[in-house]
DNA sequence: CAGAATCCTTGCAGATACTG
DNA sequence: CAGTATCTGCAAGGATTCTG
């Protein structure tokens, strides 16, 4: 059976009664990973369990404050787990847990595929913008590339 | 080859070499499904062809300024292609593209997953905020349900 | 009907400083 | 080292109005 159905399917059992969006649990989870950092988290523990500052070296461009957040709504969906050791200075561990493991897989199919099609979609994105730019400017000005 | 490793794999390689977080690829890719809207809307067009007002109305809660900016973003990624109709009134028929179909393979994988473990998130969630709530609260007050 | 344009509110996220 | 706390901006997104 093609995902296209398997999608449809669930999409008319959610619309039957009521679609009561805020509880839809698509938009639980892919709101998380929608998020900038979640799955680059996930990712990173794929490999192995990552102390926190090892997580910030391995996606330079996060904050402290957005990184622990996150971990802690990750931690909160019991996707990755967090054990502390009483060292001093104090040490964390982030492991991902059998929920978090599972979640690799189909992940991993979207990465894929993400990766698969970035050309495709790098050119769909120059097409679309060239044939904007010419409907709102069919004798061009130097307007392109200004601010 | 298990999951982990393919995405231990990228991950490597895309640490690799300065790791330009704004051309990850796949940071594209999932800030768009990860937007409240994209992943319900092509969804939706999974099953077949949708006019304007037909998406609103499969997708309650969107206001009409989030769906034209939302199907305007697909359309620029060549996930969806848009086709008016010169009548009058207008009718605009929005469809997916075969490089949006090939989403739903991976899209679908991950919306099953979503559906099968969010009995097990939601109850990490709630022994979760248990859990929180007794550290920071050991002699329970009235605060719990307190805005 | 399908959208464009405008205003206006909010909550997310960055920077900074402090703590155990 | 691994966090918390506070302030502040800025931009995503909702409501409303106007048009072809």
């Amino acid at each position: 059976m093609p995902a296209r159905q398997g999608l449809a399917v669930r999409f008319e059992q959610w619309s039957a009664e009521a679609f009561d969006a805020s509880r839809c649990p698509v938009r639980g989870v892919l709101d998380r990973l929608g998020d900038k950092w979640s799955t680059l988290i996930v990712i990173a523990l794929a490999r192995r369990p990552h102390r926190f500052g090892e997580i910030r070296r391995a996606v330079p461009d996060i904050s402290k404050r957005m990184l622990t957040q996150t971990l802690r709504d990750l931690e909160r969906d019991g996707l990755i787990s967090r054990q502390v050791f009483p060292t001093k200075p104090p040490s964390v561990e982030y492991r991902l847990t059998a929920l978090g493991e599972s979640l690799l897989e189909p992940l991993n199919a979207l990465v894929a595929w993400a990766e698969a099609n970035q050309a495709r979609i790098g050119a769909a994105r120059v097409a679309f913008d060239a044939a904007a730019a010419m409907t709102e400017a069919p004798l061009p000005g130097l307007e392109v590339g200004g601010r």
